[in-house]
DNA sequence: AGGCCCAGTCTA
DNA sequence: AGACTGGGCCTC
């Protein structure tokens, strides 16, 4: 070793770049240390030095980007200030399709690439311990030329039939761990992952043919032959609620298995949607992988494993399984694309179904998107052709869509004090008079929104956040919905002291229960909020209590609106038609019209016709119009045309910045700095600052900045170069939303 | 993100 | 004088 180094030409020292799950807007480089010389590769989790801690990052590459989203490249580093990489761990490396995608989210919403490694990697690098370590078996004879060494015969001598780890072969050989990756490098010895056999069974694509006729049958074929193209391809499958959109792109995933790749379907709710994993497994007769937030550390990084040696062969997750290592990806499906909930709006601000039409895209897989009513977006891109188009107009099996009526509350207004209109309450009664199930929705938590003082006409808020604080009546207490904050309802109003002059203002679920018990006392009520029902077997249950008829009338927020199958339910009242128009959210219309026909959708889904009912105060309101017409092509395309001219999306792009601090000079300033540098140019816009809508959320004070673009030009450089021209100090944070969902 | 250094500030 | 919190800056 000496020698050699006196005769050589020192080499040039092999430099890495790697990728920490640090906020850096770059890769760190580091020299590769003799030992480790060959068998670095991109990929590979390595432990570097980084000041006086030790982190775990990934060996990166530069890949490839779009130049709109490439980002500047790093200064560069003298060889002579690098450190040396520590080591390299026994782990599954990333595969090139998730380092490439983690790129390619990073750059596009100028999130630092490693924050989106964090986010990739949470359950892989986090504590190595009980990660399967990669073992050692015996490989190819010994070639010739290899000098059979004492410690490397100790080596090959140690090795048993299991896998060893490197520690354990190296203790009992009583060999550097050296020896052992030169017995590598030769071939001689073979490295296997240790890990357990997969718990994931394979998915029959045989097990239970679905019978599917007309239209059905047609899209399923259209939908199989995407995947067997094996090639990148959109195809937006729009049916009805009830038309049989799952058994059909169940199809697509039956193809992907027959083929033998793996395939992923995003859900926007997986913790609640037992009901879907019954109709997987009936179909397949075994169970798909899961992801999401709340699975155990365990069950995490069996899965994680799983996608990379490719043993899951369908994962059913949350936004987030976007980015698990799938080995060999052949189909990507974004089910109810629609739904605002697949925008993450903190951290890294991505929109889950708009990344995965780039995962497919890197994978070089078709992508499906699901909808009864897809987003403008899919729309305009099925329009304009980007997207194929698959429409299934009927629902199956003969049963007919429910007929929505309004509730004119102007005309038939509730009593004083409540909120169930009189045409309402006897639409629930002779419904539940013929032994059938009513549902009212509200999708407002708590009893009421509103507490105020009749003396004094304080209003009750949150002191963290710009919001009223809600009554939840059966807890005796007032909560924000928007931070953590809680506290026991005053008995004395805390600006002028008045007793018991508190008063709830507007109708929350819990406010409906009660005056629903009054009006239907022999009715057996369940109570449906994700504040009532936590957790998947909770709802689980209680969608099976609806199932066995255990219940007559069901209150629920949101949640009841997912894709529940009800068969005995037949009339469906909205408390609110109009909640969610308030506001100046550019999506209020669309989104309310979704949610609205996918709650009335839970109705007469059997032999029995569904009644939908809609208690508004805006009976002519274009939403209400196209709710009781059922003709959403012409509300959308109106949507359309009202957004054309202005260029917002699908028009155009938008990007917005939030800025916040703990102070709200600190926040003005630095967001009036940014609006003096603005960026202008022809179809560049540029509106605010002003004070957010929520101009004080969890303690920090907020304003937002708003970008458009015309669709040609995007907006991530034009962002780059805009948050580089203003310097700004620790005390302000400025998020950056590219494709902004939430206007708050 | 965390560690380190400098500064301005509190403790007597 | 002497220690102590907080912001700014750097980490290959």
């Amino acid at each position: 070793m000496v020698q050699s180094s006196l005769l050589e030409p020192l080499p040039t020292r092999k430099r890495v770049a790697v990728l920490l799950p640090l906020p850096f807007p770059y890769p760190l480089e580091y020299v590769v240390p003799a030992g480790l010389s060959d068998s670095l590769a991109p990929g590979d989790v390595v432990v570097v030095p980084l000041g006086a801690r030790r982190e775990t990052g990934v060996v990166w590459e530069q890949t490839t980007l779009p130049p709109e989203l490439t980002p500047p490249p790093p200064p560069e580093i003298a060889s002579t200030r690098l450190r040396p990489v520590k080591e390299k761990l026994d782990l599954p490396p990333v595969p090139r399709a998730l380092r490439q995608f983690i790129d390619w989210v990073a750059a596009y919403t100028l999130a630092p690439p490693g924050m989106v490694l964090a986010m990739a990697l949470r359950s892989h690098m986090r504590g190595t311990q009980g990660a399967p370590a990669a073992g050692w078996v015996r490989g190819e004879d010994p070639p010739a030329t290899l000098r059979m060494t004492p410690s490397r015969k100790a080596v090959l001598g140690a090795l048993g039939e299991t896998p060893m780890t490197t520690a354990a072969l190296s203790e009992k050989a009583g060999a550097g761990a050296a020896v052992i990756r030169g017995l590598a490098d030769a071939g001689v010895l073979r490295s296997v992952l240790m890990a357990a056999p997969s718990p994931f069974a394979v998915p029959d694509a045989g097990h239970r043919l679905p019978v599917l006729e007309g239209e059905q049958d047609f899209a399923a074929r259209e939908l199989r032959a995407r995947v067997a193209e094996r090639a990148f391809s959109v195809t937006l499958l729009e049916g009805v609620t009830g038309s049989g959109k799952t058994e059909i792109y169940l199809e697509a995933v039956a193809e992907c298995l027959a083929a033998g790749r793996q395939a992923l379907v995003l859900l926007p709710e997986i913790a609640l949607s037992a009901q879907w994993m019954d109709r997987f497994t009936k179909r397949f007769g075994a169970r798909p992988a899961v992801w999401h937030s709340e699975i155990g550390q365990r069950a995490r990084r069996l899965t994680w494993n799983a996608c990379a040696d490719g043993s899951a062969r369908v994962v059913v997750g949350a936004r987030s399984a976007l980015f698990l290592p799938f080995r060999d990806p052949g189909l990507v499906i974004v089910d109810e694309e629609h739904e605002a909930i697949f925008k993450q709006e903190e951290g890294v601000m991505y929109n889950a179904r708009d990344m995965a039409i780039v995962r497919a895209r890197l994978a070089g897989a078709p992508a499906v998107l699901v909808s009864a009513t897809p987003s403008l977006e899919t729309l305009n891109n099925a329009e304009t052709g980007r997207y194929r188009h698959l429409v299934l107009p009927s629902r199956h099996g003969g049963a007919s869509m429910p007929e929505t009526r309004l509730i004119d509350m102007r005309e038939a207004p509730p009593p004083k004090g409540q909120f169930l209109s009189p045409v309402l309450v006897e639409a629930v009664k002779s419904t539940l008079a013929r032994g059938e199930q009513a549902m009212l929705f509200l999708n407002r938590r708590g009893y009421a929104p509103l507490t105020l003082c009749r003396k004094c006409g304080h209003r009750m808020e949150c002191p963290n956040c710009t919001s009223w604080l809600v009554e939840h009546r059966k807890r005796r207490v007032l909560c924000c919905h928007y931070c953590e904050y809680v506290t026991p309802v005053p008995e004395t109003c805390p600006a002028c002291e008045a007793e018991h002059s508190l008063t709830a203002i507007g109708p929350g679920i819990e406010r409906i229960t009660e005056e629903s018990g009054e009006a239907f006392p022999e009715a057996r009520i369940l109570v449906m909020a994700s504040d009532t029902i936590s957790g998947p077997a909770a709802t689980a249950e209680a969608v099976a209590k609806i199932s066995r008829r255990e219940v007559d009338l069901i209150i629920g927020t949101q949640i009841v609106a997912k894709g529940w199958h009800f068969p005995h339910l037949t009339l469906v009242g909205v408390v609110d038609a109009d909640l969610g128009l308030g506001g100046a959210d550019l999506r209020a219309g669309e989104r309310t019209m979704q949610l609205l026909h996918q709650v009335g959708g839970r109705a007469g889904r059997a032999e029995a016709p569904g009644e939908v009912l809609l208690q508004s105060f805006a009976p002519d309101h274009p939403v209400m119009q196209a709710l009781i017409s059922g003709d959403f092509a012409a509300f959308m395309a109106e949507e359309a045309e009202q957004r054309r001219p202005g260029f917002w999306p699908p028009f155009g792009r938008l990007a917005a910045l939030i800025i916040s601090s703990e102070s709200a000079d600190a926040a003005q300033n630095a967001a009036r700095a940014l609006g003096r540098a603005a960026p202008y140019g022809e179809g560049i816009e540029v509106m605010g600052p002003v004070p957010a809508p929520l101009a004080i959320l969890r303690g920090r004070h907020r304003q937002r900045l708003l970008l458009r673009t015309q669709r040609t030009i995007a907006v991530q450089p034009i962002l780059r170069r805009w948050l580089a021209e203003v310097p700004l100090t620790s005390a302000v944070r400025v998020d950056v939303d590219v494709d902004p969902v939430s206007f708050l």
